[in-house]
DNA sequence: AGTCTGTTGACAAACCTTTGACAGGGGTTT
DNA sequence: AAACCCCTGTCAAAGGTTTGTCAACAGACT
């Protein structure tokens, strides 16, 4: 009873994802439309209402790139999540380009993508944060141009840099430990130590605090990680 | 990290990476039992109380379906993550639909597998037992943030602080001893004097109280312990 | 080669936790 | 009721751990 049920499309063509995902969804009680290729893919986007599309950028017959750029060009603002392989990072930036909602780089957890979809669909709700620009404090974050603006200067983010302040921004005044930051940032296939989240944490601050040295939007919780206020 | 001790069971055929893995989970703390068959598997699945269970699919005997399948037909909520290998029936690989928590496609690193169990398990936690927000008299806790509210004035909590005043709140109305705390906050590793556990109360009293010096919620029980009220 | 990003080690600084000490309460025994 | 002993409240200092920050290094990219 947290969440509304939801209609969600899949358009994925591996078979056996496609069923794992479904059966990931309609456990959280949404209904699912599936499809295997790009056509039936682009024709369900179009027709169903869906509340949500998860979107394989790979795709028999018309790719995903394709299929969400005529479904923005329809002027459809439902939310979009691609799924995209390793390797195609420069998807992921193409992706938010042509209006993706948000990403998830395979090979994924089930888990993982089911949060990000109860997140894009919570922000849709509430009218989107993330759509476009969010401000923290005299900061403006573009997080698709992956830069921040204070006054004129404009700053710019690296990947990482962005992506822990997309978690934070998520979560904002929950506290979030570090392991949540490798896991969810950094992925299970590269294991740097949590110094590094507290070296990025850094840099976020110098970014983004009017005074670096007495933080008020990252705030350290000694012991347990860090919080986040706008 | 001060991380929980669990008890895992492996369930898994082969013997090397039995081995491997269970070599990994005691490493990090963990009990372990293990299986190198469905029919044991599925014994020990039932009646251990396994905090989360890695399963292998392929299996003699009794596959790793048929006991996923049992164990949620018996609505045992234990996680589970499920090992699958490479082009392995691809059709049921679609192990999602038997209710496991995440899958890992051999070969993996067993690193990769340990950060999934820690991070499987952290989300059980998670999910149970605390709410939101919890009111004591005129203040608010707020778990998430490690923060009491009180009217506009913020207050932080300390790591310990804050699982201390857990306990007490899934407790409210019971007496529960400084050996009670000790364990349950304190864990097996360390071994305080039990006058810590007066600190940390005078610590909750003096943040909590409106009165500290007669406290209404945190009671001592002389002798026993203390009790808490909201 | 030069730049940018991510990662790590090192060390000091900041912080929380723990402990000792002592006063004050509580309960029990006479 | 008084004496007594054990338990708890509180403070402040010690102790140990966690974090901030700098600098160096490797790798990717230009």
């Amino acid at each position: 009873m947290t969440n509304e049920q939801r209609r969600i499309l899949i358009v994925e063509d591996d078979a056996s994802l496609r069923l794992g995902l479904e059966q990931g969804f309609l456990s959280e009680g949404h209904s699912v439309d599936t499809a295997a290729d790009g056509e039936e893919g682009l024709r369900l986007a179009l027709t169903g209402g869906a509340d949500l599309i998860v979107l394989d950028l790979m795709l028999p017959k018309i790719d995903g790139f394709e299929i969400l750029r005529r479904i923005r060009a329809d002027r459809m603002e439902t939310p979009v999540i691609v799924l995209t392989a390793r390797g195609e990072e420069e998807d992921r930036i193409a992706g938010f380009e042509y209006g993706a909602d948000d990403y998830v780089v395979k090979p994924f957890s089930v888990r993982e993508l089911l949060l990000r979809v109860q997140a894009v669909l919570r922000r849709a709700a509430e009218g989107g944060p993330l759509k476009g620009e969010v401000k923290i404090g005299e900061a403006v974050v573009d997080f698709k141009g992956y830069q921040i603006r204070r006054g004129k200067k404009k700053i710019g983010l690296s990947r990482k840099e962005a992506e822990m302040l997309r978690l934070f921004v998520e979560n904002e005044g929950e506290v979030i430990t570090r392991q949540r930051f490798l896991e969810s940032v950094w992925g299970y296939h590269s294991y740097p130590t949590t110094r590094t989240v507290d070296m990025h944490v850094l840099k976020l601050r110098q970014k983004i605090e009017p005074d670096p040295e007495n933080p008020r939007h990252f705030i350290t919780i000694h012991g347990v990680g860090y919080k986040f206020f706008s």
